[in-house]
RNA sequence: GCCCGGGUGGUGGAAUGGCAGACACGGAGGACUCAAAAUCCUUUGCCGCGAGGCGUGCGGGUUCAAGUCCCGCCCCGGGCACCA
């Protein structure tokens, strides 16, 4: 199959947009000059040019951080490992280490993934949840003297650099090893110390500390700020003043550059720690009158900042980035939270990468002919484990395990012949498939390309009608939990495939719609783990889960929670129709709500009363009006004020109102059934209605009425114009707000006439006689509002 | 902790800043029945005999008018990069 040119061969382009790799090769090429003597000269030398391709590999390998669980012999997520570090699984000890992993640039394609937000009908929330995930910020790098060399720092606040009055690098930074000196300098405070002897016992016992927290522990601004002394002062640019520099595991290694000017008066964080370790705290932005708080992170003129004082923080950031630039010690820059993808996984479910390498170490891609690399047949899942202790073990794979799978005779067509290259172990994440299954559902047969290039054109393509439309799926109906991992890889991916000409389409999911999840109970145990909930007991209001207690929430159904139930039951003991009825009714499709059946009954009647209408139940004959008999006036307004309540609320996706308004008809009509039958039209508009909502049902009774094709040809109705205008209006007058009569006034009658009206009315007219009338407000069609005082 | 969403009767929920509680579940009463189920009808936010008053998580504010807008809290749910 023609899956897109192997993830090895991908580069980015400058712009963020892939292409193949042969073209960086050209293009670096270019710089190469054949000498006389026939030898090549080139401006970069051949590691120079694979330095610059790695850097621009769309898949890479790199040193990332994982959780490495030994005892189990895999890497583990971060949900997966319990608060004091030990695997859910087993209970091992977990090591938060550095591993050669795979990665996916995807943060070579953070500004589209955020520009092109604004081509979707997605819903606001998801957006902003994206475009905060991708957390582009603007700001400047700054360069801070110290006696291990320069240390940089990224900040959105050029601006408080006068503020600034320490320093904090993460405890993993590489330049925190230069920076500890022998001894503690004179200028120490107790507070800085952690107690230990010198700095470098003090750094060390800090890292170590450090390095057993996950980085989601590490945010929790609640807890106590922690930290050390390193011993060194860096020199702030601006003033010359010299600030201690501290380790803190606040500051997090992959964010920015991994450390921070600490500007105590505009942040909380840094505030926080200041008044902890007794640092001085300069107010660089003038807070409002009557200021009480701690840091104040909103607008206002510069203080105590020489050639700033006085400007707004965007004038003064501006005039700052211009300052460090012509100074040479930083400039503007623009940072991303968006990380690159970790796309390698050490199991055995999932898709093997197609690389080979050979004696010499190279990664080297296999050709497009040889594709896909299938999983080797096996029946050892198991990853090998290790002595749970032995930190600095190595993941074997299952794949590992498969010597003859994994040495391989290939002829790579790369001039070399067939070699014995060795394959690489890694399988793809799940996400590698949930990217593109939408692209593959278009063509599932298709043996020769991952999609029909019409195909794809025909259902995704941009709709040439709408300006700006990037094309993609018309509707995606998922869960909000998708907001930003799946959704983001998606739409990267398809990206990659957009940039390389094999999808017309930019975007993978045009309209987005996040239904809400069914809850249901989930318990605990005392580690904080999640335990099956089918075999959780009840006693005395008390939960036991073999034997011992556990704590019970809510939550969305399914394997994390180990709480899924499923509706079979229901679907048993009523059928289909009634289960979809009442999925849809239960409320809006995008809230949640825990399961719970008590009120299906109602479904199940609102099906029940519908038949009966049309059926007679004792013979089963069809119990319309007989040919010729037409509505009555009220049935036919009631008729067309629910079609077109219908229409609007399909179309905005809100069924529990639809079947509401379907409801309120067919309560109409069981009168009008009582009193000599539904006359033929009505009843055929009525199943039309219903039959989005309850198709069996409604094709049912179509072929009861008489027709011999399915109605899933015929137009959804739709409402007489005529019939949804009324002669009168009742509208509500209220006196101060509180509505103290109706009255009822032609259709379209103006201010004048409802006030009129109004007056009229007995106890309005009873209310107003002993009162000054100060001001009257009439909305047409709406209400009447007397204000009296 | 950070980002996003939510909180309305006994219950699920409805309501372009303009009559809070549509529709349904549950409850109460009635009709039909020898009886029961089913069905149909009436009724049902709370307090009060009534007139009337009070009510949309809590506290403030804007407005003639706030469930809806603004500020500050509380609680619940989703996500936090190896669950997918």
């Amino acid at each position: 199959m023609d899956l897109p040119a192997d993830l090895q061969q991908l580069v980015r382009h400058r712009s963020g947009r892939a292409r193949p790799i042969a073209e960086l090769e050209a293009e670096l090429a270019a710089g190469t000059r054949a000498l006389p003597d026939g030898r090549v000269w080139s401006a970069l030398s051949r590691t120079e040019q694979l330095r610059v391709l790695d850097g621009h590999r769309l898949a890479y390998v790199a040193d990332a951080p994982v959780n490495w669980c030994p005892g189990l012999g895999t890497v583990v997520a971060n949900e997966e490992v319990t608060a004091d570090g030990r695997s859910d699984r087993g209970n091992f000890p977990v090591f938060k280490r550095n591993m050669r992993q795979w990665l996916m640039r995807i943060t070579a394609y953070a500004d589209r993934l955020i520009d092109d937000l604004d081509t979707l009908d997605w819903p606001e929330p998801i957006k902003i949840m994206q475009r905060n995930w991708i957390g582009r910020s603007h700001g400047a790098r700054v360069r801070f003297p110290t006696p291990a060399g320069d240390l940089v720092v990224f900040t959105t606040r050029p601006d408080t650099l006068f503020g600034a009055t320490f320093m904090v690098v993460a405890p993993e930074h590489p330049i925190v090893d230069a920076l500890v000196p022998e001894a503690w300098p004179d200028a120490t405070v107790a507070a800085w110390t952690g107690g230990a002897a010198t700095p470098g016992e003090a750094v060390r016992a800090y890292q170590r500390a450090a390095q057993a927290k996950s980085s989601v522990a590490r945010q929790e601004v609640n807890r106590e700020k922690s930290g050390v002394f390193t011993g060194s002062f860096a020199t702030n640019p601006v003033n010359g003043a010299q600030i201690p520099i501290f380790i803190a595991d606040y500051v997090l290694m992959d964010y920015g550059t991994g450390a921070i000017m600490a500007v105590p008066a505009q942040d909380e964080r840094d505030w926080e720690f200041a008044e902890q370790f007794e640092l001085p705290i300069v107010r660089t932005v003038r807070p409002p009158e009557g200021w009480e708080g701690k840091a104040f992170v909103g607008d206002g003129p510069a203080m105590n900042s020489a050639f700033l004082d006085g400007l707004g923080v965007d004038d003064a950031k501006a005039a700052m980035i211009a300052w460090l630039e012509e100074q040479g010690c930083g400039e503007g820059t623009i940072t991303y939270k968006l990380r690159d993808w970790l796309f390698s996984r050490q199991r055995y479910w999932g898709e093997p990468f197609p690389i080979v390498y050979g004696d010499d170490g190279v990664a080297r891609a296999v050709p497009d002919s040889m594709l896909p690399v299938e999983l080797p047949d096996t029946d050892q899942f198991s990853p090998r484990t290790f002595d749970a202790d032995d930190e600095f073990s190595n993941p074997e794979s299952p794949l590992d395990r498969l010597g003859d799978w994994v040495e391989v005779r290939l002829d790579l067509g790369d001039g070399a012949g067939p070699q014995t290259y060795r394959r690489d172990t890694n399988v793809m994440p799940q996400w590698a498939g949930s990217c593109w299954y939408e692209l593959r559902y278009l063509d599932p047969t298709n043996d020769q390309r991952f999609v029909d290039r019409e195909v794809e054109r025909y259902w995704m393509g941009p709709d040439p009608t709408r300006p700006g439309h990037p094309g993609g799926a018309d509707l995606y109906v998922g869960g909000v939990e998708h907001a930003v991992l799946h959704l983001l890889y998606a739409r990267f991916w398809h990206k990659v495939l957009f940039d390389l000409g094999h999808v017309s389409s930019s975007e993978p999911f045009y309209r987005l719609f996040n239904q809400g999840y069914i809850l249901a109970a989930a318990f605990k145990d005392e580690r904080e783990i999640y335990v099956d909930a089918t075999a959780v007991t009840e006693q005395d209001g008390a939960y036991l889960y073999e034997g011992r207690p556990v704590t019970r929430e809510f939550g969305k159904m399914g394997k994390s929670l180990k709480n899924a139930v499923t509706p079979d039951e229901m679907y048993d003991a009523y059928g289909a129709d009634t289960l979809r009825i009442y999925e849809m009714s239960m409320g809006p499709m995008d809230a949640s709500r825990p399961w719970e059946t008590r009120a299906v009954p109602g479904a199940y009647r609102l099906l029940q009363r519908v038949w009966r209408n049309l059926v007679d139940e004792d013979s089963g004959e069809l119990r319309v009006a007989p040919d010729g008999t037409t509505a009555s006036e009220e049935t036919a307004r009631v008729l067309a004020r629910t079609v077109d309540a219908v229409r609007a609320d399909l179309d905005g996706l809100r069924f529990n109102t639809a079947i509401a308004r379907i409801t309120e008809l067919n309560n109409h009509l069981t009168g009008v059934a009582a009193a000599g039958g539904i006359s033929r039209d009505v009843a055929e508009t009525l199943v039309l209605l219903l039959a989005p909502l309850a198709p069996h049902l409604a094709e049912e009774l179509w072929e009861r009425l008489g027709h011999a094709s399915s109605l899933a040809f015929e137009a959804f109705p739709v409402a007489d114009p005529a019939l949804l205008v009324a002669d009168t209006v009742e509208v509500p007058v209220q006196v101060n707000g509180k509505v103290r009569a109706r009255v009822s006034v032609p259709t379209g009658a103006d201010a004048a006439v409802l006030e009129a009206a109004a007056r009229a009315d007995a106890r309005i007219a009873e209310q107003l006689a002993a009162v000054t009338v100060r001001k009257v407000i009439t909305v047409p069609g709406k209400l009447v509002n007397f204000v009296v005082g």
